[in-house]
DNA sequence: CTGGGCTTTGAACACGTGTGCATAAAAATC
DNA sequence: GATTTTTATGCACACGTGTTCAAAGCCCAG
C-alpha cells in the first residue's frame, strides 16, 4: 500500500498529500533554479542545458505537474482552442463534420469548444460571444445563416472563421462547400440513364442557397437529356421526413405520378418513402427514390438509398486544415468546393413500363401509367 | 457609410480602429477610473457607484468590449469549462447526450470541450490530459472503460467526474446510467405476454456491465413466467449492424428457431433484421424483433423497431446538473439510476402459431414448432 | 465644529506562464 | 593569460482580471 510512492521521490511526495495544485514556481523551487528554466526545459528550449532540461523534466514528471493552459494562454494571446458552432449536434450530418473536425484538432494539439445553436439567433449571439470571451483562436460553423446577424461581432473578433456548407456566403470567411450542382446533376442524370422520363424534385423551403443549387443541377440534367422540364414534378419539404411525407403526397396527386423521384436530403427522401408505401407502391419497383447526403440511414432501411456521399468528416478535417492555416498567418483558399460522390444503391432501378411484365395489386397507379407524353 | 459610427462615441471610435484587443484599461482610461472599478462594474458589483457604473457598462458596450475569460479564470481558478469525453461523437446515441449536457451547461454559462478517444487508450490519455492542462472544472465520460487506464490521471486532478453508462463503476466517480435490468425485463416480459416463449436474447461481447444487465433482467423475465432458459437461445454480437446479422444467423440454424429477439441494442437488431429477410422470414410475422436504446433510426426502418428508450438527453443534462452540483461543492446522489421507456412499435407481434392461419415459403420454420417444452 | 460611520475609489498584489535583457560562467581565440 | 565569444541562467516585466486593504470623501449626530 505504501509502495506506490516513487522510491526516487524525496520531497515530491509532499506534493501529492498538498491539495493546491503545484505550479512552475514548485517546480523551480525543487529543481533549484529559477521558473523561467523550468518554462524553459518543458518547452524544449534550446537555451537550457540539456542535463539540467532533463532534470527538471523529470521533476515535473514525477510530481505530476501539468502546465497551465490557461496561464499560457493569457501570455502568449494564443490559446490553442477552437469553436464549433452548430445547429444541433444530434443530427448526424453534423455530427460526423464535427468527428471530422475534432480529430483533425486534437492532432495540432487544439482542443474544442462545442455549441448548438438550434437555429435560434438568440442562442447564436450568446455562444458566439462565448466563444469570443475564451478567446478561441477560430471558429467553424456549419449550416448557418451566418452573417446575417452576428457576422459584425464574428468581424470584429479578427480571428479566422471557416463557414461549413453555409447557406450565405459572407466575404469575410472562408468556406467549404459541397459541390451541389454537379452532384445533383450526375444523380439525376443517373436516372434517366435508367430510363426514368417523369422526375420529380422534392426540394427543401429552408434550403436557400443549396437547394436552389440542387435544384439547378436537376434542371441541368433535364435539360441534357432533352426533357421538359415539368414545374408541377417540383414540391417542396422542410428537409425533414414529415415534410418530405407531405410533399410526397403531393407528388402521387399528379397523374400520371413520377416514375422517379429525387429528394432534397436523405431525410426528405425517407419521409417519401414512408408516403409511398402509404399509397401501396413499392421502391424501387414502381417509382425510383434518390436522396442527398449519404446519411448512414440510407444503408438500413430497405431498400438501400441511392444518394449522394458528402464527405462529411473530410469535409471537417479540411475545415480545420483552412483553419490552422489561417491561424498560422498563411493564406488559404478562400471558397473551396467538394465534390460529392454518387452513391447507387438498391432504392433506383428501371421505370416499371421499361419491359412491363409485373403486376401489383394497387390502383392509383399503373392503370395510368402512360410513359412521358413528348418526345 | 460613415453613419454607422456611434454619435455618442468619440475616442471611442478610435478603438475601433485599433488593431489591438480592448482590454479592461482601456476602459479604465476612457472612463477615467481605475481598472479595478471597471471590474467591479462589469460584475455588477454593490461597492460601485450606480452611476459610475452605468457608465462603465455604456463605454464597455460601445467599443466592444468584451472580458477575457482566460485572464478572469487565472485570476480566480475557475473556467466555466467543463470537458466531455465520448467514444465517438458521430454515435447517434452520444450525440444525443451530447446535445443534452451542452444545453444544460450553456444555460449556466459553461463551455463544453468535446473530444473523441474512439476507445483508443492512448487518445483516451491525451484527451484526459488535454482537459487537466486546461483545468476544466468538471467531466463528464460517456461509455467507456473508465479506471482502468487514466483513473489516476482523473483522481489527481480533484474535480468532480461524472460516467455515463459507464461499464465499470468507479469509486472516486459519480455515475448517471440506465436501468438496464428492470428496462430488459419490461421488454421481455411484454414480449412474453404477446404469446412468444422461444425468445432469444443477443448480447453484445463488448458490452461488459450492461450487457450482463440486460441479460439478467431477460433471464428474470423468463423465471417470472415460468420459462426454462435456453443456453441455445443466447448468441453475441459486437453491438453493431454487423454483429447482430451474424448472431441471428447462428439463432437461425436452431430448430425450431426462436420466435422473439431480444437484441442488446437498436443497431444489433436492424442487423439481426437482415439476417431474417435473408432467410426469407417477416418481422413481426414470423419473428417478433426488439431493440434497446430507441436511436432515431428505429423510426424510419420497416418495421418500427419496439425498443427501450433510454432518455439520452434527459441523461446528459442530468449529467451536467450532477456535474454543477458538486463543482458548487455541494454533495450530489453518487450513482443515479434512470428507469428506461418500453416502446412497443410494430416489430413485435403476437408468435405465427397463436392462432395460425398464415402460410410462407419458407422451411425451416413452422414445421419444427411445438411451443415450450415443459411446464 | 468634531468625530465616527458609510460609500466609493485606487493602489498593490496575486494568479501561472512566457520572454527580453543583463549577467555570470564557461569555452574558444589570440 | 587576457580577451572575445558562446552558453546558461536569473531578474523583471508583461499578459488581463480579481481582490484585499487603506484611504479619501461624504453625511450626520452630537
Amino acid at each position: 500500500m505504501f509502495n506506490d510512492t516513487p522510491s526516487s521521490g524525496k520531497s515530491t511526495a509532499a506534493l501529492h498529500a498538498a491539495s493546491k495544485r503545484v505550479s512552475i514556481k514548485d517546480i523551480a523551487r525543487l529543481a533549484r533554479v529559477s521558473h523561467s528554466t523550468v518554462s524553459r526545459a518543458l518547452r524544449e528550449s534550446p537555451l537550457v542545458n540539456p542535463e539540467t532540461a532533463e532534470k527538471i523534466r523529470r521533476i515535473a514528471a514525477e510530481s505530476g505537474f501539468r502546465i497551465s493552459a490557461v496561464a499560457r494562454s493569457l501570455a502568449t494571446s494564443r490559446t490553442f482552442t477552437i469553436g464549433v458552432v452548430v445547429t444541433s449536434i444530434d443530427d448526424p450530418f453534423v455530427a460526423e463534420v464535427v468527428k471530422g473536425i475534432e480529430d483533425e484538432a486534437i492532432e495540432h494539439d487544439y482542443s474544442v469548444f462545442l455549441a448548438n445553436c438550434h437555429a435560434d439567433p438568440e442562442r447564436e449571439m450568446k455562444v458566439v460571444h462565448s466563444f469570443e470571451d475564451r478567446r478561441v483562436d477560430g471558429i467553424v460553423v456549419t449550416a448557418s445563416r451566418v452573417g446575417a446577424l452576428y457576422g459584425s461581432v464574428l468581424e470584429r473578433m479578427h480571428i479566422p472563421i471557416v463557414l461549413l456548407n453555409n447557406q450565405h456566403p459572407s466575404h469575410f470567411a472562408h468556406s467549404i462547400c459541397i459541390d451541389n450542382f454537379d452532384a445533383s446533376r450526375q444523380l439525376v442524370a443517373h436516372l434517366i440513364a435508367l430510363g426514368h422520363r417523369r422526375i420529380a424534385y422534392i426540394g427543401d423551403r429552408f434550403g436557400h442557397g443549396s437547394d436552389s443549387e440542387r435544384f439547378s443541377g436537376y434542371r441541368a440534367a433535364l435539360d441534357e437529356a432533352d426533357i421538359l422540364f415539368q414545374p408541377d414534378l417540383v414540391v417542396h419539404g422542410d428537409g425533414k421526413a414529415e415534410g418530405g411525407k407531405e410533399a410526397m403526397a403531393k407528388l402521387l396527386a399528379v397523374h400520371p405520378h413520377p416514375t422517379a423521384v429525387f429528394g432534397y436530403n436523405d431525410m426528405t427522401a425517407i419521409g417519401a418513402l414512408k408516403a409511398i408505401r402509404a399509397r401501396g407502391l413499392r421502391v424501387p419497383a414502381d417509382i425510383s427514390l434518390a436522396g442527398f447526403d449519404d446519411l448512414p440511414l440510407g444503408l438500413y432501411i430497405d431498400p438501400p438509398l441511392t444518394t449522394v456521399r458528402q464527405p462529411k468528416q473530410q469535409m471537417g478535417r479540411m475545415a480545420m486544415q483552412s483553419l490552422l492555416t489561417l491561424i498560422e498567418g498563411n493564406q488559404a483558399e478562400q471558397n473551396v468546393r467538394v465534390a460529392g460522390e454518387l452513391i447507387i444503391r438498391q432504392s433506383t432501378a428501371a421505370p416499371p413500363d421499361s419491359h412491363s411484365k409485373e403486376n401489383h395489386p394497387c390502383n392509383s397507379s399503373s392503370a395510368h401509367k402512360t410513359g412521358h407524353k413528348r418526345k
